[in-house]
Formats: structure tokens, sequence, C-alpha cells
RNA sequence: UCCCCGUUAGCUCAACGGCAGAGCAUUCGGCUGUUAACCGAAGGGUUGGUGGUUCGAAUCCACCACGGGGAGCCA
């Protein structure tokens, strides 16, 4: 195995003289002659390390294996380059071939190929400059999201990926049964009977780990998920997966200003970590695939959010002189062109919209005094829309139970949910982060489905 | 789920009712250090599927499949 301080990112920190092995793909290779160039990556870093081979140097046989796609390592002194585009170089003295690629069907060229092509080739795409980038920022922005709630004290809790309670309320669901869908066992009213399923009820994936994350948020006052999350929606969009990561923190003694403080700050903090950890895979999302995303970036981390009540926000909308294709009163719901407008026209940066009608938002959240509004909020960011949803919960009892009712929710389902307000209920708020919408827009990548290894669509579940 | 657009060589596209083409990739040859190298040549096609219109269909029509954009739902 490659172990720390081999990969080849740490090869091009090493003094020029040094002996060194190399192990990795090869992206391309070039000839001269009497000189071959190739393009090594093992996926630790942007840049290519060049392999020079002399004439004579290697076996011809060896020499002819070395194609794009094969797997190789690379023995050899790092020179230094007298060509610019790179400080050093490996001077190869011996080669062995791991894989070789058979040229003639590997399916990547070294020049580009579309997104959706590669999606086709998810088994190889991981080897590209797009997609090697993409992964890289990933699991930085991962383990930012960890270092993040970490230094601030949260707790990070596991919450279920499969729920028998049918009480989260996001969306539609995927079943989790081992009946015989062929021969399902039915009760005396013809109704399927779960009652011999293997959890002796209805089962689902889960949407949310939203309720329970409260439950341990009133015990271990601040706390985090950060797991896969399912929705069976038909939804076929470039932003939208049947299956993605979402980020939960709740926090109790929290009311929504310090919700959206939080919010502001955690995206701030974790713009920035990748800005400084990055900086390569950056640089190539600005020149090849938005030229815009690095000036953006910058931006958001530095300059403060817009915060605007819904209230505010229709009346922006309705004095903006734009003739929407939805129309704009109060209680109705912000629709795409609104939010754009906001975060893209109006104001340009992040915009925070805060307390909603209560129609259109969902029960666990705090009935402002005025009787009509909900203590929710909505991160927009241009270009993407709603990034982050948050809320602050209703902490009483009476009115929790109340709203469950108005919404004709089955009660029973929500018991637990209840007791956590009538056994040592405090003030708690949360939001949510959708992983992939927050790397489409660190990336500028336009297609939610090259920003997750494997994407389940609908209709879609390859690999 | 709805509305548009698309499907032709390995890839990206042209040809829009009358002989199916180009660039890149691949192969071969050339080039004394290349940087998504460059120069020359060659091979490579049941035009997504099924039916229909027509003397003749890649091209027009219908249905289906797959892909993309927009909308809804949302993260």
């Amino acid at each position: 195995m490659i172990r720390s301080g081999e990969y080849i990112r740490d090869l091009f920190q090493r003094p020029v003289g040094e002996s060194v092995t190399a192990r990795g793909w090869v992206k391309t290779r070039r000839d001269s002659k009497g000189i071959h160039f190739v393009q090594l990556n093992d996926g630790s870093c942007f840049q290519d390390l060049q392999v020079v081979i002399e004439a004579g140097v290697i076996p011809d046989d060896t020499l002819t294996a070395i194609t794009t796609g094969a797997c190789i390592a690379v023995a050899g002194e790092l020179v230094e380059s007298p060509a610019s585009g790179q400080a050093v170089e490996l001077k190869a003295s011996s080669i062995t071939i791991y894989g070789m690629s058979d040229p003639a069907t590997y399916p990547l060229q070294k020049k580009g190929h579309t997104m959706e092509f590669l999606r086709e080739k998810a088994h190889l795409r991981p080897r590209s400059n797009t997609f090697g980038a993409v992964f890289r920022v990933r699991n930085a922005l991962s383990y930012a999201i960890h270092t993040f709630f970490q230094e601030r004290g949260f707790l990070y809790v596991h919450t279920p990926v499969i729920t028998a309670s049918d009480c989260e309320g996001a969306g539609a669901m995927f079943g989790v049964t081992t009946l015989d869908m062929m021969n399902l066992p039915r009760t005396e009213e013809g109704a399927i009977d779960y009652g011999q399923d293997f959890f002796g009820k209805p089962a689902y994936l889960t949407v949310s780990g939203q309720l329970e994350g409260e439950i341990f948020a009133l015990a271990f006052s601040n706390i985090y998920t950060f797991g896969p999350t399912f929705r069976a929606e038909n939804s076929n969009t470039p932003r939208h997966l049947a299956e993605f990561w979402m980020i939960e923190p709740e926090m109790a003694f929290c009311d929504l200003d310090d919700n959206r403080a939080l919010a502001e700050e955690f995206l701030k903090y974790i713009i920035q970590y990748v800005l400084d950890r990055c900086a390569p895979d950056l640089e190539f999302f600005n020149k090849r695939i938005d030229n815009t995303v690095l000036q953006t970036l910058e931006h958001v981390a530095s300059a403060p959010f817009e915060h605007i009540t819904y209230t505010d926000a229709i009346s922006i909308l309705k004095d903006s002189g734009r003739n929407w294709e939805f129309p704009v009163y109060w209680g109705a719901d912000l629709q795409s062109e609104h939010e754009r407008y906001l975060t893209e026209e109006k104001f340009q940066r992040p915009v925070v919209v805060t307390d909603y009608p209560k129609q259109i938002k969902a029960f666990y959240m705090r009935d402002n005094d005025d009787g009509r509004t909900v203590r929710a909020m909505d991160v927009l960011a241009p270009r993407i829309g709603e990034i982050i949803g948050g809320s602050q919960r209703e902490e009483r009892y009476d009115v929790l139970l109340e709203k469950i009712r108005a919404q004709r929710l089955p009660e029973e389902a929500y018991w637990w949910y209840l007791e956590l307000r009538k056994y040592g209920s405090a003030p708690h708020s949360g939001f949510g982060l959708g992983l992939e919408r927050m790397l489409m827009y660190l990336t500028g990548m336009k297609n939610i489905r090259d920003v997750i290894p494997f994407p389940r669509t609908p209709g879609s579940a390859e690999f």
C-alpha cells in the first residue's frame, strides 16, 4: 500500500535527487523521439506527476503497456523539471505494470467528455480530472462539517436509517419489507398484514433524522446528524436525488436568531475550509466548470448574509415590477423564480428568509405571537436556491398538540415527540443542509448526479 | 408527474426527403523536452427500438425506450 508521505502529493514536497516510487494510473502519455512523458495520478491531488522515460531505460514491451488508464509503479529519481508546467518530475529507472488498459477499448480519452457520458462510466470517472476534484472536495467538505461541530462541542449522533415511525412527514418514503410480494399476507379486512413483516409493522428508509435529533438535543444540548437520507419523490431535476446525505444540527436553548447565526457561521466556515484546503481543485472548477465559482465563494465567506422576513420578501417581490409566472401574495410559498430574484438580482448574496406563514410550513415549527407565522428559516443561495431549511421547534406541549390536531396528523404516532415537551422541555432549534447541494455550490457542478459517487434517481440505480 | 429539446463512428457533432461526413480518440509513420503536445496517413456506421407515409427516410408521422433543460415537490 501507499503509506503516508508516499502519495504523489507528498512526492512534490520531497527534495530533488531523492529516489522514490510512485504508484498510480496513467492519465496521458506523450512521445517524442527518444523520450516519453507519462502523466501519473494516484488521486491524492489534482496535479499529475510527470514521469520522464528516456530511450533505452525501459524494455519495449513495458513501454507499449503504458497507455491511458493503465496502472503502474515507477521507481526513479526526483529531478528538477527543465520545462515549465511542473517544478519536479520523476526520471524513471524501472517500471512495473500492475494492470494494462487496452487503448482500443478504454472508454476515456484524454480530451473532454460530457458529464452525461462520464455518468455512464461511474466506475472509471473517478480517475478523470473533474471527478477527482469533485470527490476530493466532497471529502474535505465532510471533514470540515465534522470539524466545525466538534470544535463547538456538538455531539455526533447516528439516527436510524430504517424507521418504523411514520411521522417524519417530509415526503414520500421507500418501504422496507421482507414480505413475499407475490404472496402478501392479508388481514381479515383484506389489507396487507404488516404484523407478519420483519418489524411487525410498516417500515421505511428515513427521510430525516430531525425528530430523533431533537431527542438527543434535549439530553446532550448540541448535537448533529450526518448521514444518508432517502426520498421516494418522483423528482426529475438536476437538484434532486433519491439517496443523498444530509447534515442536521439541533440545539437546545436556541431560538431562531441563534439558529440563523449558526447557519451563517457554519456555511462560511465550511466554504473557507475548502478554499484553504482544496485550492488546486477549486482553480480547476473555476477554469473549466464555472468561472464565477471562486469569486462567489470568497464573497460568501466574507460578506454578511442578507436577512429578511417572509413578509418583507413578499413586499420586495410585489414592488419589483416583474411579471411573475406564479402570483405573489401573502400566504403563497416562494417559487424558484422568486428565490432567484432575491438572491441573484436584488441582493446578489445568500439571503435568509424567516417567519413564514404557518399554513405552508411543518407542524413542528414554533408559532410566533402574531398567530399567523412560524419561526422558520430558509437560507437561499444564488444559483441553487434553498440550501438550508430550518426552524425553531415548538416546545410547548399544548401548542404542539393543537398543531398536530389542526393538521390532522395521527396523534398517537407522535407520543414520544409529545413527551419530550412534557418532561423537561426547552426551547430548541435546528436546520438541515443537503451535502450534495452544498457541493454543487462549492464546485459549480450543474447536476447533482455528478457530485455523488453513485447517484440514485427515479428509474436509475446503476453500480 | 407536466412542458420543451435531443438520440448518427469509441467521444463531440454535421448532413434535414436523393451516394452518411468532420474534429478528437484508436492504429501506423514522423518529430531531440512534451504539458488536453505537434505533423502525415489509415481503419472505423444495421443513423436508439417498433410500426407507418414515400419511387426513395438519418431526415416526415405515431408509439416506446433512454438522455438533457425547465416546472412542481424539496435538501
